[in-house]
DNA sequence: ACAAAAGTGTTCAGCGTACACCCATGC
DNA sequence: GCATGGGTGTACGCTGAACACTTTTGT
């Protein structure tokens, strides 16, 4: 029996929900299963927990191995406990999501456990295998909670980016339409945005001023009792 | 071996917050434990889950063992899962937070697993078992978050109140002075409050006028789109 | 009658919202 | 030169915040 088997908690597991901005809408990370139970299904990628392993940090192994990367934004969702979510015996998973942006990484799409590894369209996703689908629909209620009040947006997108990206970003995740100038006053008058001298010229009409957020003064910002918000 | 020690899922449990308003502060149900491990050392009325029993519904049944009651708000805080946060064996709790009035239930003290039982003031509690004094900590954050945008403040007060006592009760969970007439402006305008023809005479001053929550109400509006807020 | 808490309106500032035109570029 | 998306300022209404006096009761 190999060590990974011999060490894994059995009936604790963590699952992922990970989110990327693409192509003006919101994409999840979904992988195809090598092996039963539910072979060939899309699922979240996720696994047991090992013996002295905290569940986030669980998550953050997982995530490393699916995308290649750490240090990514990462928060619980909740606890998933349906008798019978998982057919072979009881597992209790803890749901977590992700924001990345999914330019940045590849993906690690063969080996023994998956078959294939995909964006997939929030809103045009495939069947999930057993209770992914109810982790996804939570996660995404709660990513609408935080960025609300969290500058947590620009996790999904590149360093240097736009001023309607962003707006496009805020409006895919709320699903809500912001006035441009009302957007851009609200965003800019938080002083959190660090204009660039440089210009996006991948667009094919006029290039767009880059931005970055400034991290140092959002901190400052926070301590002097600022709340983010849109 | 009796029953419950064999169908416990030994690595799994809940505890729960209670959390109640009185004496104008907000006060935590705590049991002292009659058993090892942490045998004398007060803690928060938690236990194991049961096979084939969901994490909810094992936190309600340990709530009427406690309080003796059922039908009250629960919600979930997150999972708690440093190894050696229990000292015996590894468990994963999940802990939750519930809302009630507590002159309304009498405590059940005495039992096999408890020799204590009392509400404290959540600023002058004594030393908790393990580490249930993040649980409650935790709890209190989400608690303040949640009367921002939900009405569950009425939960911890009777079923008739008097406006004094409700500005109490929200100055008292976010820590926060409200001016008497912008309050009293702000919940009456929502149109969620029934005033009823009595007035409570229990004060030493002029008496105050009752009020009820009307919950029907609450959820017309809300599906016409208000958002409840403080 | 007096002490103590309940109850009541108005004013002002700041923020969210609605709204229309010029600009820079690719084609 | 024209089509396309980027960028900019103002006016108004509403909501949140500040503020003081009268009323009702118990003692």
């Amino acid at each position: 029996m190999p060590d990974w088997l011999k060490n894994r908690i059995k009936n604790v597991s963590t699952d992922t929900v990970i989110f990327g901005f693409d192509n003006n809408c919101i994409e999840v990370l979904l992988y195809k299963r090598a092996q039963n139970p539910s072979k060939g299904a899309w699922a979240l990628p996720g696994g047991f927990l090992m013996q002295g392993e905290l569940i986030e940090e669980a998550a953050r192994r997982i995530l490393k191995d699916t995308t290649g990367v750490a240090d990514i934004y990462l928060e619980e969702v909740g606890v998933f406990d349906q008798i019978d979510r998982f057919p072979s015996w009881r597992v209790f998973t803890i749901g977590y999501f992700a924001l990345v942006n999914p330019k940045r990484y590849k993906l690690i799409s063969s080996g023994i456990f998956t078959l294939d590894a995909n964006w997939f369209n929030i809103d045009d996703m495939p069947e999930l295998a057993w209770d992914h689908q109810n982790i996804v629909d939570k996660a995404l209620e709660k990513l609408q909670m935080r960025v609300l009040h969290k500058p947590i947006g620009f996790e999904l997108l590149p360093d240097k980016f736009t001023l309607p990206h962003l707006q496009t970003l805020y409006e895919v995740v709320l699903d809500k339409k912001f006035d441009k100038r009302n957007f851009r006053k609200k965003i800019m008058h938080m002083g959190v945005l660090t204009k660039l001298n440089e210009k996006d010229r991948k667009g094919k009409k006029r290039p767009a001023d880059l931005y970055k957020f400034n991290k140092q003064n959002y901190k400052k910002l926070v301590d002097q009792g600022m709340i983010f918000g849109i």
